[in-house]
DNA sequence: TAGATATGTCAATATAACTGACCCAAAAGA
DNA sequence: TCTTTTGGGTCAGTTATATTGACATATCTA
C-alpha cells in the first residue's frame, strides 16, 4: 500500500498536470474547424454527447455536461439555428425533448473527431494494449470517485 | 495492430469523451475552497504551476497555461493583491520575472491539493501499480502527441 | 548604440458560464 | 378531476476567463 511510488504526493500533483495537459490538448485539436462553423467547445462537447448518445433528451445532456440549463439552452439554440442538431418530442413523455444529429452536425462531428482522433489513436498505437486496457480502468476510477 | 478494439473510433470516442469527465471532477473538487479566497479555476491553475515549478519565470507560466499574457497578468494581480504568492526580479536576467508562493499561497496551494487528492489517491489505491504505471505513461503519450 | 526580448498595461470584445425569476405544457398522484 | 410536480424554455443581468491589438519600459545582446 503505502510507499509506493505513486501515491506520493508529488506524484499525485503531476498527475494532475497532466490531466489538465490531456484534456486542454484533446480539445484544442479541432477548434479550427469549430471556427468555420463558427461554434466554440462548448457546441463541442454538447455534440460530441449527442453523437454518443443519440436521441438523450435535453435533461440527460444537462446531467452529462453539468452546467445550468440557461446555459446549455444558449448552445443549443445555436446549434439548431445552425442545422447542426434537431429536437424532437419525446415519444414516451412528451414534455421530454430528444435530441438528434441531422445531416450537418454529423459531418461537423466527423470532421471534429478526424482531428482528435490522430492524437488518441497515436498515443494507443505506440503503446502496447494492456497499457491502454489499464488506462482506460484507471481513468474511470477517477471520474467515478 | 488492425482489429484492437481500443483503437476502433467508438472506443476512441469513448475516452475522448472520459477525458473530458476526467478533467472536470478533478478541477471542480477544490472550487468551494477557491471561493473562499475569492480565486477561480484560473487562478488555480497559475497556482499548481506555480508550486509544481518554484521560481518559473512569466513566460515560463505562459508557455504552460498557453493563454495570453493579458490572460495572465489578471490572474496574477489578483494572486498577488491576495498575498498568494510573489515576484523577484530575475536572477541571471533582471527582464524576467520568477513566481514564487509566499505563506498565503503554500496555504491555499494545500487546502485545495488536499481536495483534488482524494478523487486520485482512491482511484490509484484501487488499482493495482502496473495499472498506475500505465496509465502514466498513457496520459504522457497523448499529451507529447 | 541599435535591435530584440521580457514584461506590463489599456481598451474593447468574445465566450461560456452563472443566479434568479418566470412561463407553459404534460405527467403523476391524491 | 384537481393539484402538484416535472421537463423544458426564456428574459435579464452578471461574472469569469479568454481574446485581439496597440503601446510602454527596462534590459539584454549583437
Amino acid at each position: 500500500m503505502r510507499d509506493l511510488l505513486y501515491l506520493k504526493d508529488d506524484q499525485i500533483k503531476d498527475f494532475i498536470e497532466q490531466i489538465f495537459y490531456a484534456y486542454r490538448e484533446t480539445y484544442s485539436d479541432p477548434k479550427k474547424i469549430l471556427k468555420k462553423y463558427s461554434f466554440g467547445t462548448a457546441h463541442h462537447r454538447a455534440i460530441h454527447l449527442i453523437e454518443r448518445h443519440e436521441g438523450l433528451t435535453v435533461s440527460d445532456l444537462l446531467s452529462k455536461l453539468k452546467i445550468t440549463k440557461q446555459s446549455l439552452n444558449r448552445v443549443l439554440r445555436d446549434l439548431i439555428k445552425n442545422k447542426a442538431i434537431l429536437l424532437k418530442k419525446g415519444e414516451v413523455d412528451s414534455r421530454q425533448r430528444q435530441i438528434f444529429l441531422n445531416e450537418r452536425g454529423k459531418k461537423l462531428f466527423e470532421e471534429i473527431f478526424l482531428e482528435q482522433k490522430k492524437r488518441i489513436y497515436n498515443a494507443f498505437k505506440n503503446s502496447d494494449s494492456d497499457s491502454v486496457i489499464k488506462f482506460k480502468a484507471v481513468l474511470n476510477k477517477i471520474i467515478d470517485e
